[in-house]
DNA sequence: TTCTAAATGAGAATGATTCCCATGACGTCC
DNA sequence: GGACGTCATGGGAATCATTCTCATTTAGAA
């Protein structure tokens, strides 16, 4: 499910796309196409508001990068690492730790497949408080 | 985590409330707000759309209704059964069964602790197709 | 270099949700 | 029952993340 998409063709090497991909990669946690926007202003980094929600979103589906849906609404995008993995992000300061939950998969076919579920997608992400932010 | 919130009033009994309770029992699957004031009106009961959004936000913070967000945003409603559960929804025709992962609960807190995170809350709705509409 | 389709960006448009605030209606205490 | 303070309502404006429009630029193939 993640190497049976082949676009056509690949998209072209910009001075805006480089630009917000390292800007993406120099996060620590989650970060919304806004934020992104608004760091790489600040960094001197001259690129159209549009064209980052664009390539943002295009470089999710490509699956560069993950995307989840912040509690109150908006996305986010985190480069990470290859395969189906969740995450767990800080509420405070967005730190985010990546977690495997293998016997979760399993659990979640079976589960769709006693329903008569098919085409399963699943989408979990933790919320809590880090260790840093709980204690300082 | 269910039983300590004492709102210090209860709300008032208005007919509006009455009627948009009513008008959430009576679906199947999740319905936004906008959903269900249309519904509302097709049935002939006169409620204003902020009411009913207010009225459902409401609901669901008391824990009488279950709120996702939907994969475009949207947030939607479902009456639940009481207790810690998941949903499986219908991408196609919204239908919504209810799920617990015995496993799950358990993996989630030890994997936080592992990484120190606390006060965790996790958010986990699969999405697929069901039986009825795979095969019609 | 030439040419064309893709990419960009500034601003307008969209659309879900919330805010505002004047008006109406619960619930309580006489 | 009646008076009253408070909460609830609703229509429309406001918000705000995201998407769209479309004129202009540019990557990349030939
Ligand atoms: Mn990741
Ligand atoms: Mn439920
Ligand atoms: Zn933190
Ligand atoms: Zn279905």
């Amino acid at each position: 499910m993640t190497s049976t998409e082949r676009s056509a063709t690949p998209p072209r090497k910009t001075r805006q796309r480089a630009e917000i991909r390292s800007a993406v990669e120099a996060l620590d946690g989650f970060a919304t196409s806004q934020d992104i926007h608004d760091r790489m202003r600040h960094d001197g980094s001259a690129v159209g508001l549009a064209t980052v929600y664009r390539t943002l979103a295009a470089m999710a589906t490509a699956g560069e990068l993950d995307a989840i849906r912040t509690p109150d609404g908006q996305v986010a995008y985190r480069t990470c690492s290859p395969g189906h993995h969740h995450h767990l992000v800080c509420r405070t300061c967005g730190r985010t730790e990546e977690i495997t939950l293998p016997g979760l998969e399993a659990m979640v076919r079976t589960i769709a497949s006693d329903h008569g579920f098919g085409e399963l997608d699943h989408e979990l992400e933790f919320f809590g408080i880090c260790g840093s932010c709980s204690r300082p």
